[in-house]
DNA sequence: TTGCTCCTCACGTCACGTGAGGTGGC
DNA sequence: TTGCTCCTCACGTCACGTGAGGTGGC
């Protein structure tokens, strides 16, 4: 177990954010360095919350529904509420992304058409040109 | 050739907007309805362009993308500069929704892994209580 | 008079970005 | 002294949401 400390900087760099936003996470209430003066000093810890809040960003969290998780982690650690609570969550989340799977489908269709339309007319005005 | 004209709250109605949202584009400049009094008026043409609008947004174009957009189309109608910006700017697009499709494929695994985590811990909750 | 739709400020929200101005240790 | 990293305000951004307070015609 080694215990292994980070600065803001370290910690933006390894995770590639900026030093704002893990202060603006801080702000929120997602993360509570200890500090040394005014300086923020960052444990193993706080790296696996912030790898957490960054994983549920990705899966589509905002933010307060990541703070919820963590308070609901924190106060009834492993309950079944909270094991409950998480997977309702997911749940949803995952039918968010098969919306949003169905959505980009039928986008993509939409762009390839806007880009025929383009062309067409394109190769119509050169055509006007060479004629 | 009928003349339509619409009131803000049907056009928000017609495409499942908010009257807010609407003022907003025109704020931005993306729309100029006529008006009567203090009362905007909408035209067949408002609705083409706000209906290009919502679908700039669901194709990841953002409003001041669009405005570009419409800023080239009412001077260089149809030009080649005109449609060959709009084939950089859905070639762009097209690149993104490809890693976002990706990202969500990655995402839908990891959605996977943590609800079955959840499962089996729940499992494991009961299987404690029974025993 | 009541209801409905419209209007204009103007502040709030979300997740940060971006200076401004200053501190501390090599 | 210069450079680097850190800090705290605090205003800006994007795309609207949400009242507050008022008008106009059936």
């Amino acid at each position: 177990m080694k215990e292994q400390n980070f600065s803001i900087g370290e910690l933006s760099k390894a995770m590639d954010i900026t030093p704002r936003t893990i202060r603006f996470y801080e702000e929120q209430g997602l993360l509570n360095p200890s500090r040394i003066g005014q300086k923020r000093i960052y444990s193993n810890k706080d790296l696996v919350r912030l790898k957490l809040i960054l994983r549920g960003k990705r899966l589509g969290f905002s933010l307060s529904e990541t703070r919820t998780l963590f308070d609901l982690y924190d106060t009834h650690h492993n309950s079944q509420a909270q094991l409950q609570a998480m997977l309702k969550m997911t749940a949803e989340k995952k039918f968010q992304m098969q919306l949003q799977l169905q959505d980009i489908e039928i986008l993509m269709t939409e762009l390839h058409e806007v880009e025929a339309r383009c062309q067409s007319e394109l190769n119509a005005l050169t055509q006007a040109a060479v004629s």
